[in-house]
DNA sequence: TATTTGACCAAGA
DNA sequence: ATCTTGGCCAAAT
């Protein structure tokens, strides 16, 4: 079984990163890619979409760069709701304070 | 195997 | 501020 090597892993990393944020807190796509040491923004959300919001990996934590929300499998709204409930501002669309509530992987 | 798609990003107009 | 263009990577078709 795995033949397979940084492709396989890329995704399951980006789970255990992403598994590593906690409540309160959020991440985004290119600082996921960037603690892979990888270039792949794009990928990772695409790792995000193809698995669901299962209830192992808190994917509504994750926000686009410049603080707008980004997608959602079960919809933007519902990201939004779910990072308010958790104490995150966001106005217009997008993360007030971003950097405050971004959480730093190293 | 090759092409297309996508929950992105940065820079240019 | 908005819109367009090019680039990046992995997974799906």
């Amino acid at each position: 079984m795995k033949n397979n090597t940084a492709a396989r892993d890329f995704s399951a990393q980006c789970y255990r990163l992403l598994s590593m944020v906690p409540a309160g807190k959020v991440t985004t796509y290119k600082e996921i890619a960037a603690a892979l040491e990888s270039k792949g923004y794009r990928a990772v959300g695409n790792a995000m979409n193809r698995n669901p919001d299962a209830p192992r990996v808190p994917c509504h934590r994750v926000v686009k760069s410049d603080g707008s929300i980004g997608g959602y499998a079960l919809g933007q709204q519902r990201k939004i709701s779910l990072l308010r409930a958790e104490g995150i501002s966001i106005k217009s669309g997008k993360v007030e304070d971003l950097e405050m509530h971004l959480f730093r992987f190293s």
